[in-house]
DNA sequence: GCCGTTTTCGGCCCGACTGTTTTCAGTCG
């Protein structure tokens, strides 16, 4: 998408700036732009079109141009020019953690150095040495950051990033001295990816905790360490670990701070200035006697800025604040109100258990319901099921419903939408059952008007009660097939169809941007955690907090539902 | 480069750690 292409490439001009050393207003507008871009849940060709990008906050007259120049051309020429003045090399040098502006352009204008490899080259044969700045410890953390880049590979799932975080959270607590503790950054404002781990923590010896946290056993090893702050790398995976230490009247401060977004962190700033404020990770102090005003919990920070205390998830500088500020923010829906999982599989179709264990699992979790929904036949490597298997698979729900008491189990199914768009099953089957998930899984590589003909033929029969991981990406393993998403919500809205957020880590399916704009045309969703084995019912907490980060409210979630309601839903209540 | 019930010009968030310095620049978050 354009949008993606726009992002990198203002960012690209933000880097050349920044080594050119201009203005950091500037640079940061640029940066700004970068993000909005990679925010947007619409293509940004369709909103020159109707005109809305001008409405977008931090994209002014200058950038519209360069916007729409790209649109049409396919180049911004201001990039093309900044380009002739730095080669991509020197560009890759900044993304070396430790080397910064002034010292790639240093080494690039002293010594030539206009490569990664030009870098370790020189670096490790001393050629570096004697330059003014630059002494034997730059050298070494020079190569070190090389290497570092060498194993890091960009952004980290937050399936992978979470348990870490939470186990070293577990190990930590456990330091004498510590009486608070959290995950904050990304982790906590459950970003779908997350750039690394930080922890933050009260306690009266710090010493004692960054003392425990140097022996980590995952630690590969340590970046820095001072009395509030350190650093280290994990083995394998190669996250970066920060964990920093506050007085505990600068708790609430610091996890504000430290959660961020950035973005969400420099508005509250700018609201605090205005209120004769400052604000930093210690508390808001007045400006006038520099007493300080509050910093002990996050509610009281934002009570003192006057703001409503906004949920990590949201705190994105995508209107939270203005909302904040008149105390209008939705209430997001909780973990608590999902009353039962709807997707699932058993040893039918892929999964490792029976329906009965999945049911006692999902009755341990306090759900009123579960849904059975295994695959259908054409899906052969998961040994979906045919008219027949599907029968008795009904029969035995059936059964498993009169005996069993505290939870009911719906009948279902996870049916294909075949290439050409027709459901994998027949239909006077599908009518029999409680909930039907029409998910695409095969012909990703279909143009897009192919794939959103098919996902709108099989909202149009009737039968699809909601559609199973709509953009199909896999984090960092597949990506998302095309699709003319504008199109699949309005024939949603049109026939009723809701929206599956799976919460399985790797899906996370709708994306949080995606849900919002689905959200705006009305739509209605389902958390589901697609589980192929009881415990993967536990992702759930994934699935809410994308929801979370869409802006849901409970109401907007069929399976916050009870039971009599969610049926009355199914059966078209809608 | 953006933005405006303090402004169309002149502002634009704040501090820790490192390594090189003799008081601070660079980098990072």
């Amino acid at each position: 998408m354009i949008n993606e292409e726009l992002s990198h490439t203002f960012n690209g001009i933000a880097d050349i700036l920044e080594l050119k050393n201009e203005n950091p207003f500037r640079i940061r507008a640029y940066r700004k732009a970068a993000q909005i871009m990679e925010d947007l849940a619409e293509d940004v060709t369709g909103l020159i079109g109707t005109g809305k990008l001008k409405d977008v906050p931090g994209i002014g007259k200058d950038l519209y141009a360069k916007i729409e120049e790209y649109a049409l051309t396919g180049k911004i020429t201001v990039f093309e020019e900044l380009k002739k003045e730095f080669p991509q090399g020197v560009l890759d040098i900044l993304y070396i953690p430790g080397v910064g502006p002034k010292t790639a352009k240093l080494l690039f204008e002293t010594q030539g150095i206009d490569s990664i490899e030009k870098l370790e080259t020189a670096a490790g044969s001393g050629k570096l040495t004697g330059i003014k700045g630059i002494k034997d410890k730059t050298i070494a953390n020079i190569l070190k950051g090389i290497a570092l880049k060498k194993s890091i590979q960009g952004r980290f799932p937050l399936g992978t990033a979470l348990p870490i975080g939470e186990m070293i959270v577990n190990e930590l607590k456990k330091v004498k001295g510590v009486s608070s503790i959290e995950l904050a950054g990304s982790i906590r404002r459950r970003k779908e990816t997350v750039g690394d781990i930080d922890i933050l923590i009260i306690s009266n010896e710090p010493e004692l905790v960054m003392d425990r946290f140097a022996q980590v056993k995952d630690i590969e090893r340590m970046l820095s360490r001072g009395p509030t702050r350190s650093s280290a790398i994990l083995k394998n995976t190669h996250i970066q670990v920060d964990v920093r230490v506050v007085e505990k009247d600068s708790f609430g401060a610091a996890l504000a701070y430290f959660t961020g977004s950035k973005a969400h962190n420099i508005k509250l700033r700018e609201i605090a200035i205005k209120k004769g404020y400052k604000l930093n990770e210690y508390g808001v102090f007045d400006i006038n006697n520099d007493r300080k005003v509050s910093g002990a919990t996050e509610e009281d920070v934002y009570d003192a800025l006057g703001l409503q205390f906004v949920p990590p998830e949201i705190r994105e500088d995508q209107g939270e604040i203005e909302l904040a500020l008149e105390h209008r923010l939705p209430a997001l829906i909780r973990q608590q109100d999902i009353r039962g999982d709807v997707h699932m599989h058993t040893v039918y179709s892929d999964g490792d258990s029976t329906v009965s264990q999945m049911a006692e699992y999902a009755r341990s979790l306090g759900y009123a319901y579960i849904a059975i929904t295994d695959h259908s036949q054409s899906l052969g490597i998961a040994r979906g099921l045919d008219p027949m298997r599907l029968e008795s698979q009904i029969k035995e729900i059936d059964a498993f419903n009169t005996t069993a008491a505290g939870i009911k189990v719906l009948k279902g199914m996870e049916v294909d939408i075949l290439g050409d768009g027709r459901l994998d099953m027949d239909s006077a089957l599908l009518d029999r059952l409680d909930i039907v998930i029409g998910s695409v899984h095969s012909g990703f590589k279909q143009s897009r008007e192919q794939i959103t003909g098919r996902m709108i033929k099989a909202m149009a029969t009737g039968l699809v009660d909601c559609i199973g991981h709509p953009s199909g990406r896999l984090i960092g393993e597949r990506d998302a097939y095309e699709l003319d998403w504008d199109a699949v919500f309005d024939a949603a809205r049109t026939y009723h169809v809701a929206m599956e957020i799976n919460s399985y880590p790797l899906r996370l399916d709708l994306t949080d941007t995606m849900i919002k704009k689905a959200h705006s045309k009305g739509l209605k969703f389902m958390i589901t955690t697609d589980s192929h084995d009881p415990k993967q019912m536990r992702y759930m907490s994934y699935g809410v907090s994308v929801a979370r980060r869409g802006w849901l409210e409970e109401k907007d979630v069929v399976n916050t539902k009870n039971y009599t309601d969610l049926m009355k839903w199914l059966k078209g209540d809608r």
